[in-house]
RNA sequence: GGAGGUGUCGCCUAGUCCGGUCUAUGGCGCCGCACUGCUAAUGCGGUUUGGGUCCGCCCAUCGCGAGUUCAAAUCUCGCCACCUCCGCCA
């Protein structure tokens, strides 16, 4: 949710926002006239209701006055004056209940269209479709195996002929798009965890394991209910979501909180597993590991103050950068266009590493500045010198395990399908150097 | 899963039986001011959150929701969380 007064301040940046966004314009009108209506109705409700209170705070003394009162004059005239209170205060009763009921509903109306607003954009951010995108950097060059005189195996043959991934039978037990990590594959999880937790927490990043499974308030509040809902999990038995990032526990785990701005910022690191429907994917990487319905990943979540949004989103580009540094895998960094956001953000950064056998660059990394968006929806908020006011949430990738393990497995792989493992994951995978087909 | 109990403005707490002066009491903590060589102590004032505002105030908010009533922290119903006990269980 963006701050409700800019609607009334100045309600063409919202427009500006909508268009760059190439999503409805006119929602904004909506809003505007939504909006009115609503201080209308509630205004009228508090009128009315201020009213009731102080015709009822003269019902219970007079009741009191009739039961001591003295003789029956007095009791006649107590009396009277009663029913024309209690004549009075029905029917402002019946009033205060219509007028509730209709401030209530504009309510409702005015959330209900709050709920489809984007986040306001960032005005650096590249404005277009998914084409769209700017690029920030190339690091790394992809090896070319022509040279060196062989032909690379996708991760999938790899995978096989080490004995570290098993989607044959992932498919046979739960469908497709599941897999098996299996022994080194399994060892390479394990290690690439380690490595981002090492790293994480040596840059002050709180570890956590989450919650996989949510209320719809915590999917609601971070935005996934919305354009993203079809690649959404839901339990229908119990009404609870399961997450597709630990974004979702870890934006909720301060909802409804105020934090001391002393405190801020909160950086932290969780690892979990995701799940995604990936409807509307179909016929796309059907082979392979690079989408599939269940994964694990370590992401990293910031709360801070609003004004260090943007520092704190180069400080988590950085970090991620850091990783992939670390495993020797050639990327690229692209500033992502304005349609291609997703609701919550504001600014976006992917990072795309080379797969050498599609000869071209794939997401495996994400980070976004939602700004106040998500705090706004889920109610969290800082208290500093200037009083009570939402803060700003952030998020990024540090290590999505299976499109980390395609990337190792393809871009460091030799002639003979073995496999060298990077020197920065070594120390936790006992000290390996090469993983060496079965 | 079953039985009983509890849920009040940061923390603790009064109020709930018996509805109205609750504009929610008191303590702790915190903030400001005064006094003070400094600290402490003491005194005075402030201190839920959100919305509206003619900047006087007004409205909502007592776990959440619905209901009864002229009027609900208080009565009724449903839900949620926690505690105790029983059952089951990795």
């Amino acid at each position: 949710m963006i701050d409700p007064s800019i609607l009334r301040s100045d309600p063409d940046r919202l427009r500006e926002s909508q268009r760059r966004r190439g999503e409805s314009v006119t929602l904004i009108d909506d809003l505007v006239v939504a909006d009115v209506a609503k201080r209308e109705a509630q205004q009228r409700f508090d009128e009315l209701r201020n009213e009731q209170k102080t015709l009822g705070k003269r019902i219970g003394p007079l009741q009191g006055a009739l039961k001591k009162a003295a003789d029956d004059g007095a009791r006649i005239t107590a009396q009277a004056e009663l029913d024309v209170l209690m004549a009075q205060a029905q029917e402002l009763a019946e009033q205060v209940k219509a007028a509730d009921e209709s401030a209530d509903a504009a309510g409702a109306a005015l959330d209900a269209l709050w709920l489809q607003v984007s986040n306001l954009v960032n005005l650096e951010s590249p404005v277009g479709g998914e084409e769209d995108f700017v690029v920030l950097a190339e690091v790394g060059t992809p090896r070319d195996f022509a040279a060196e005189g062989f032909e690379p195996r996708d991760h999938v043959e790899l995978g096989q002929l080490l004995g570290a991934i098993d989607i044959d039978r992932g498919v046979k037990v739960s469908g497709s798009r599941f897999f098996y990590l299996t022994g080194p594959g399994a060892l390479l999880e394990i290690a690439l965890l380690n490595l981002a937790m090492q790293q994480a927490t040596a840059h002050g990043l709180i570890p956590m394991i989450t919650p996989t499974l949510v209320l719809p308030s915590a999917m609601e509040g971070t935005g996934f209910l919305g354009q993203a809902a079809e690649n959404v999990y839901r339990i229908e038995s119990d009404d609870m979501y399961l997450v597709g990032t630990s974004e979702v526990p870890l934006a909720g785990y301060h909802s409804d909180e105020i934090i001391d701005a002393g405190q801020l910022p909160l950086r932290y690191a969780g690892w979990s597993s995701c799940y995604r429907r990936e409807a509307g994917s179909y016929g796309k990487d059907t082979k392979g590991i690079i989408r599939v319905h269940q994964f694990d990943k370590v992401e990293m979540f910031v709360y801070c103050r609003p004004e260090d949004a943007e520092a704190e989103h180069a400080r988590l580009l950085e970090w991620e950068r850091e990783f992939v540094d670390a495993l020797e895998i050639p990327y690229r960094v692209i500033d992502v266009a304005t349609g291609d956001l997703g609701s919550s953000a504001a600014r976006k950064f992917d990072m795309e590493a080379w797969i050498p056998t599609q000869g071209t660059y794939r997401e495996i990394t994400s980070t976004s500045n939602t700004t106040e968006f998500q705090a706004r929806r889920l109610r969290i908020r800082m208290r500093d010198a200037d009083g009570t006011r939402p803060l700003a949430t952030l998020n990024g990738t540090l290590c999505a395990m299976p499109r980390v393990i395609v990337a190792l497995l393809e871009n460091h792989q030799q002639a003979d399908g073995s496999v060298v493992i990077p020197p920065a994951l070594r120390p936790f995978m006992g000290g390996r150097e090469v993983i060496s087909p079965v």
